[in-house]
RNA sequence: GCCGGAGUGGCGAAAUGGCAGACGCAGCGGACUCAAAAUCCGCCGGGGAAACCCGUGGGAGUUCGAAUCUCCCCUUCGGCACCA
């Protein structure tokens, strides 16, 4: 891997330098080098000190391709490993975990605040999937008691019969031996079903389970009602048992119908319609009044729902509980390749941290790494066998490495200081440079990357090495550039298309164009070089313009017909690259200096052209199509007697320049209602009011009592006013 | 099933509630050329001789005015999916 990595990094550092991009190669690190991970270990250990970090046994995911655990973020709708596609399943087995769930809350509420997009923040919220609700306490005939989380507590008095995971830890002990056969069966059957494959988990599919024969004690009515297992009850998400509402829940309405199990009404909706538990088809899940449920009898749903946590409180029969659906990240891999884990094994101390002194831990370049089903450092004796920091007798190295994810959960914070050698990065230029005000990616990391980003940043914090609570400020997110196919690009399938040759072919600034212009940015879609001509003949255009007026004698403005036109397109056009950049919009962007091109190309051949105003347009044209074309640019700006260079680090001074010109906003109305702002040029004042306007009598009606102060010139010919 | 996008010419797509189709591609006509390419000029949603009429997935509505806002459908793409 070593090899093949630092060449694919080289290729890929040739590659960005073809397509013109300005980067800072100076800041350029590797995550694969000791330099780096000996920081994640660094990490690590301070996590392991605060109990951030945590060695666990549990039923955990495992490739069986990759011969290695996953985490829950990395297996993919229908149990599909994320990196491979092999079908994946769960095992029992100990493994490393961080503790994001102790950020749950945070990880929630932060979002509301992040300019991201909201599909993002969507998925985010859904995966960590807070519910608030109470926890219950129902008794059990052996004295103990079998707790069970609900959102809906005002339902309580409705519960006919609870339902726990077949895994659930009580299960044996409560069930009677007339049952217990039956119950094994079961509990055998779904344990299979899971290892197997356990693809259709939709609520449509038929519910199964047994009776355990035994009962447990509702705490409201203490009512005594049968406990079954079933596999609709998920072991890793609340208690593992529930109560089961029939009437006002539908699952819990479908295994009751199913195993002919009492239905009772306990909330009517307001209205005509009163529900039956015999006819009813489906259960009622809406607003309403409370009914069948003593002294609460007619309260209203659902503010009920705080009504019962206060008085469950109150009483000690239950009390408010949130949960999550968000598990802890378990990073510990079977893999080769990755940062070593920096714990020793001894027989006498047990577990023990590298201390930090003795970091990095640092893989070997040497082993066999072909998956067994063990990490592949087991058989690497060099690694493995070491001394215990604590007692000095022989140790073994652990020997998983850590998620890949680990790296990419903070480098960012390492490019502000790339060759720090005392700390992940220097605390104080940190600060200077981050939160990232603006990130960029692919949907794909909407859960992974981006919640793990904000979990280490979280950490971070709280060991004062930043100031913030959050890493990206703004968030967009590109869109895929399918293959011709409208496939995804694959080098496997032969779908892949390289920068080299399109470079080869069309130029890196006709090539970043046609990218930017084949539609929406966030959009994406298949790739397709037919439109790349109309590239091509605009950059030479804006070229040919430039070489040939660019510096041609020049006599004033004077009172030149269309000299003020001339000015305003120019400022219109800086006004429209300006928001469109901002926006992301660079389709529009780039139409809007194309149309500029062809304008200045009608104009070129008259009087404006031996005009100061063309100098300025030139140069603007020029400004303006750097970002989207900067080799183009780079001869352009030449010619007007200003060199820079694409590759030189600081970026050309065309952003000051562009500083400098404005256009000046006030508020358009229409028929009296603030429609937003309109840019125009200098002239307008603030306060001034604009009214817009076709050739609409309602409307010049409304603009009757008032006086037009001048009329605006704008480039769609719509009749426009000043108004006062 | 739930949540969220999207649906506009031959194609990629534009459009604060205000001339639908900017810009580009393809196509058609012309200039230049022995010819072709390149380039330049013009045309380019449908119907109609024309005035004009019809057009943004379908149907209602709000508005002087709707691709845009509201409601109901259809199609499609994502995400979640027995989470109590």
């Amino acid at each position: 891997p070593a090899p093949w990595t630092h060449e694919n990094i080289a290729q890929m550092r040739r590659q960005y330098d073809l397509m013109g991009a300005m980067i800072d190669w100076s800041r350029e690190f590797a995550t694969c080098a000791p330099e780096f991970y000996r920081w994640n270990q660094w990490i690590f250990l301070q996590m392991l000190e605060r109990g951030l970090a945590y060695r666990a046994a549990g039923a955990v995911w495992w490739c069986p391709n990759d011969q290695t655990v996953l985490a829950n973020e990395q297996v993919l709708e229908g149990n599909i490993c994320e990196r491979c596609g092999a079908d994946v399943y769960k095992r029992d087995l100990e493994q490393w975990y961080f503790r994001i769930t102790q950020y749950a809350d945070e990880l929630l509420d932060g979002l509301d605040h992040l300019d991201w997009p909201d599909r993002v923040k969507t998925m985010q919220r859904n995966w960590i999937g807070r519910s608030h609700g109470a926890r219950l306490r129902f008794s059990l005939d052996t004295g103990e008691a079998l707790e069970v989380f609900t959102t809906r507590p005002d339902t309580v008095f409705g519960a006919t019969f609870m339902v726990m995971a077949p895994e659930h830890p009580l299960v044996r002990q409560i069930t009677t031996d007339a049952q217990r056969e039956t119950v094994e069966a079961y509990i055998d059957h779904t344990r299979r079903e899971t290892e197997i494959e356990r693809q259709s988990t939709d609520e449509s599919r038929p519910k199964t389970g047994v009776f355990t024969g035994a009962y447990a004690v509702n705490p409201v009515n203490d009512e005594r009602i049968p406990i079954w297992i079933a596999d609709y009850v998920l072991m890793g998400y609340g208690t593992g048992a529930i109560m089961a509402v029939p009437a006002h829940d539908e699952r819990d309405f479908a295994f009751a119908r199913a195993f002919d199990l009492p239905v009772r009404i306990v909330i009517q909706p307001d209205g005509d319609e009163t529900l039956d538990p015999v006819t009813m088809t489906h259960a009622y899940v809406g607003p309403g009044r409370m009914v069948n449920s003593g002294r609460f009898d007619g309260t209203p749903v659902p503010e009920s729902i705080s009504t019962l946590i206060a008085w469950l409180d109150e009483q000690g029969r239950g009390s408010a509980e949130t949960t999550y659906r968000l598990r802890d990240w378990l990073i510990s891999r079977q893999r080769y390749w990755g940062t070593p884990i920096p714990v020793v094994y001894c027989d006498a101390c047990g577990l023990v941290p590298v201390s930090e002194d003795q970091l990095p831990v640092v893989l070997p370049l040497d082993a066999q790494f072909t998956p067994t089903g063990q990490s592949p450092l087991v058989s690497h004796e060099a690694f493995l066998h070491t001394t215990c920091p604590t007692c000095g007798g022989p140790a073994r190295r652990e020997t998983d490495t850590m998620d890949t994810f680990v790296d990419s959960s903070w480098y960012w914070y390492r490019y502000t200081s790339p060759h720090e050698e005392g700390a992940p990065f220097d605390v104080e230029t940190a600060k200077q440079w981050t939160p990232v005000d603006l990130y960029c990616g692919g949907i794909e990391h909407a859960i992974l990357h981006l919640l793990y980003a904000r979990f280490f940043t979280k950490v971070l914090r709280d060991i004062g090495l930043v100031d913030h609570d959050e890493p990206f400020t703004r968030l967009r997110n590109q869109g895929m550039i399918l293959s011709t196919e409208g496939v995804k690009m694959s080098k496997s399938r032969g779908t892949q298309i390289g920068p080299d040759s399109l470079v080869e072919q069309y130029g890196a600034d006709a090539l970043r164009l046609h990218l930017m212009f084949l539609g929406p940015w966030e959009q994406g879609g298949p790739w397709n070089d037919r439109g790349i001509t109309g590239m091509e003949r605009f950059i030479r255009r804006a070229f040919q313009l430039v070489s040939e007026t660019g510096t041609s004698h020049r006599e004033g403005d004077g009172d030149t017909h269309g000299i003020g036109e001339l000015r305003s397109l120019a400022h219109r056009t800086i006004k429209r690259v300006t928001d469109d950049l901002d926006k992301f919009q660079f389709n529009t962007m780039i139409a809007a200096l194309i149309e500029f091109t062809n304008e200045l190309m009608r104009l070129k051949d008259g009087p404006l052209a031996r005009t100061t105003a063309w100098t300025e347009a030139m140069e603007t044209l020029t400004l303006l199509m750097a970002p989207s074309t900067p080799y183009a640019a780079e001869e352009m700006w030449s010619r007007l007697g200003k060199p820079y260079s694409v590759h030189q680090q600081t970026w050309p001074t065309y952003i000051e320049e562009l500083a400098a010109v404005r256009t000046v906003e006030i508020p358009v109305q229409v028929n009296g209602k603030v429609r937003g702002k309109l840019a125009v040029e200098a002239g307008a004042a603030e306060g001034d009011v604009l009214a817009l306007a076709r050739n609409n009598p309602k409307v010049v009606e409304h603009l009757a009592g008032k006086t037009i102060v001048r009329e605006v010139f704008v480039p769609n010919r719509l009749v426009n006013f000043v108004a006062k």
